[in-house]
DNA sequence: TGAGTTTTGAT
DNA sequence: TCAAAACTC
């Protein structure tokens, strides 16, 4: 009797290190598929990064004898008709959180055949508890001494080959038009290349992340948002410092806040942060198009909108900005970085927003950023400033 | 460099 | 009881 699989890639968009793909290849057959589903939050920027990624990913699964089937339309429903179509008994799909992921897992489960397997966190949320009782950690510091402590997952072995049966045809994707033109390349191959390219000169990550014109952080964010890289192979390269290997800890953080809190993108987490906000629509639409006159922030936003990417620094300043000094909900400014990112995470953008707003997991909520001395300390020659400035 | 300022989570 | 992403002045 032979066994067929469906593997329903998410955002898992790779062949190194993927315990769903590993899975999947325990059958004897596998049906490599990704849907392209309108219910799921991204953006013009994400997409084109996205179709880059699928391409790269089509490319390393032929390699291995196989392919991709790309459907479009409602998940849940094109798994079955793959399903279906191919005699497949099981589904392979990674975990995930937020309420588009968690949704889809539910309706996966209850059509059968399941399996769940780790997604894209280092730690899987929900495997590390505070030991005083909760379903969740909802501080930082505590949960990066659990996390540094527990044992990670082993390396989900590569198939030399993969194995597929007749394969459905695939749908033609609707074309990426992005709004920024100076957008990373998506795909695996992409993000190991900025990884080697990276890595070996991040030693001073620590003492340099901030630098806003230094431009020293990773830029491995869209490719960690896609699962074009196992988060936990960045996290155990030995290249990377501890401080780096703490900034995937948030992003583990985030990802366990997020399942044990669905509501995260617009429901404020915590009481005690403001929650009357100033409704001025004049100010919301300076901010959002780099025209508030504060050039540090609207340097950010420019850079935001070119490259579909902001540097961390200046997220917190244009965020700070927005709900602080001007007062503005921060479910605006979560939506407006949400339509933009090249690296857009449901996590970690509303638990970072809510953290600014003074709404999120932050024991101190009521701290302010002065955008002039912000600018000072982390944009000390102005360069960023320029390189940012109105053409 | 250190105090301010505050509530609640973690042990 | 201790301590807490990103600060400010």
């Amino acid at each position: 009797m032979t066994r067929t699989a469906v593997l329903l890639f998410t955002r898992d968009l790779r062949v190194h290190d993927n315990p769903a793909l590993a899975a999947a290849c325990e059958a004897d057959r596998v049906v490599p598929l990704y849907v392209d589903d309108p219910g799921r939050a991204s953006n013009p920027n994400q997409r084109a990064f996205l179709l880059d990624a699928l391409d790269d990913l089509r490319e390393s699964l032929q390699g291995l004898g196989g392919d991709l089937v790309v459907r479009t339309g409602d998940t849940a429903e094109q798994v079955q008709a793959v399903r279906a179509a191919t005699g497949a008994e099981h589904v392979v799909c990674a975990s995930d959180a937020g309420r588009f992921a968690a949704g889809l897992l539910e309706r996966l489960e209850s059509a059968g055949g399941l399996r769940v397997t780790p997604g894209p966190a280092v730690v899987e949320p929900g495997r590390l508890l505070p030991s005083g009782g909760g379903d969740h950690y909802k501080v930082f510091t505590p949960y990066w001494r659990a996390w540094s402590q527990v044992r990670w997952r082993e390396t989900a072995p590569e198939p030399d080959r993969l194995r597929v049966p007749d394969l459905p045809a695939s749908d033609e994707l609707a074309p990426a038009e992005p709004t920024a033109t100076d957008l990373p390349a998506g795909g695996e191959r992409a993000g190991l290349a900025r990884l080697d390219e990276w890595a070996p000169d991040s030693g001073d990550y620590g003492d340099r992340h901030d630098d806003l014109a230094g431009d020293r952080t990773s830029r491995l964010s869209p490719y960690l948002a896609l699962g074009c890289l196992s988060a936990r192979e960045v996290a155990a390269d030995p290249r990377v410092s501890e401080d780096f290997v703490r900034q995937m800890c948030w992003r583990d953080f985030h990802l366990q806040v997020l399942a044990a809190f669905p509501a995260l993108a617009d429901t404020a987490y915590r009481n005690g942060g403001n929650d009357v906000w100033e409704a001025d629509l004049t100010a919301l639409e300076a901010w959002k198009t780099a025209s508030t006159g504060i050039d540090i922030v609207d340097a950010g936003m420019r850079q935001l909108h070119a490259e579909g990417w902001m540097h961390n620094r200046a997220r917190l300043i244009t965020a700070g900005y927005l709900v602080k000094t001007l007062g503005l909900d921060w479910r605006d400014g979560e939506a407006h970085f949400a339509a933009h990112l090249v690296d857009y995470d449901e996590a970690n953008n509303a638990g970072n927003w809510q953290w600014t707003a003074g709404t999120g997991n932050d024991t101190r909520p009521n701290r302010g950023f002065n955008h002039e001395r912000q600018a000072g300390r982390f944009d000390p020659e102005g360069a960023y400033r320029d390189r940012w400035s109105r053409t």
